[in-house]
DNA sequence: GATATGCCTTGACTTAAGTCAAAAGAAAAT
DNA sequence: ATTTTCTTTTGACTTAAGTCAAGGCATATC
């Protein structure tokens, strides 16, 4: 596909005139990530910012110890590191490719420029925020105030409602990454996918999980239920 | 001071002209808010924003059993409510005054079609959104990779740096809302101020606290340093 | 002045979840 | 195909932080 036609896709970017896309164009950088390699670095300049093409990119932060904890994990039409264009110049956490991905680099001043004189960018980018902050109150409070299993189970409920509630599906991240996404350790998650498991809440083989009391889980992701 | 000038020192909305700071008048509810009194819901219906004039409002979330996750503490000039506009209609959280609190209400529609005509406007938003993105960003960071220990002392700190490195500063909120700003209890805030103390990093009487080895909080809050 | 109310602290106990270590499985590399 | 490497699971143990209960202290209320 033509890199214009990539462009006019990019959700963001909805509402433009032919011209802004190609001035997009100009001054995009097209390039392609292999698996497990950094895109940017907590810290970083952030000179412009990214749209995933194709892919999946997991934006995080790392404690001195080692332990990673997940903050998003972007795919196709999403832009990363525009929070870094509008506030601060620094990437605020570490970005890496779960899969070979391919990425467009928007410098920042073209796009700043773009966003002054088209409303529907501002107002699609002010969308975009909105959506992310939401995201972020829910992880806090689920951080906070639930324990993994509840973690745990609203996020299977959430994979399996975006899936048209199928009662079977594949983990689309390793359980590793599940677990930093849930806050957590890979041990612990083991443990509690096991106790759900002697529980009759869930089935699972590999990557691929079995709701079988979906009820149940909604009571666990609540807080009205306990796993033993 | 009249309602015009109240709403023209509105960072948020620097820049406009004059015909639109009135048209912003025409359609503002001026209120006042005792002191713990609830603003909005959590899921309440969202026809517009609020901006805080004077006084501070807790944003939160509430647990099944009712303990709460404090997201943020708003002072003058700060818009809440504003993400609801975006995204969703719907609050996603609590809000409460902490102490008397005079807010200005702006209905969503004008407010959307000042943004659509003033990139200025649009620009600041994407400013205040991009800032608190990166606030939560901290946040989890912190509940999910540090301990209670490292959170307050990196609570203490920023409260100095705020106050141009004072040694010694007032709380400006009780223990029981700090520790839910940290995500804990005020139970374990009370013994890990009473541990700072005993290793000579703090000292507090009440809500004054006195920063004896900065040193040291900087360690324990980057998780060089553990709390005996 | 007495009493109530909210705020903070302390002690004894419980528990969720982390650490460390080891091993089994699966996937990737040679 | 076999070795290497990564992922996942399991067991034994430790620990941070939560719960429950009680008491102190201050401020507000009658």
């Amino acid at each position: 596909m033509k890199l214009i036609d990539q462009i006019t896709s990019i959700p963001l970017f909805q509402g433009l005139a032919r011209k802004q896309y190609e001035d997009l164009a100009m001054t995009v950088v097209d390039q392609v990530i292999p698996r497990g390699k950094m895109i940017f670095s907590q810290g970083d300049e952030a000179v412009g910012f990214y749209v995933v093409i194709s892919g999946r990119v997991k934006i995080f932060k790392l404690s001195p110890e080692g332990k990673e904890q997940i903050l998003h994990i972007f795919g196709a039409g999403e832009p990363i590191g525009e929070v870094a264009v509008f506030a601060g110049e620094k990437f605020p956490a570490y970005a890496e490719a779960l899969e070979e991905s391919r990425i467009f680099f928007f410098p920042r001043p073209a796009f700043v420029d773009l966003i002054g004189k088209n409303p529907s960018v501002a107002l699609n980018m002010l969308a975009v925020l909105s959506r992310r902050l939401r995201k972020f109150a829910g992880l806090v409070e689920d951080l906070s105030l639930k324990e993994v299993p509840g973690r745990l189970a609203a996020y299977l409920l959430l994979r399996s409602e975006q899936q048209k509630r199928a009662i079977n599906f594949e983990l689309d991240v390793s359980k590793n990454q599940l677990a930093s996404l849930l806050g957590t350790i890979p041990e612990t998650l083991s443990r509690i996918l096991a106790r759900m498991e002697k529980e009759k809440l869930t089935k699972s083989e590999g990557k691929r999980i079995t709701i079988l009391d979906r009820n149940g889980l909604e009571e666990l992701s609540v807080g009205e239920r306990k796993l033993p």
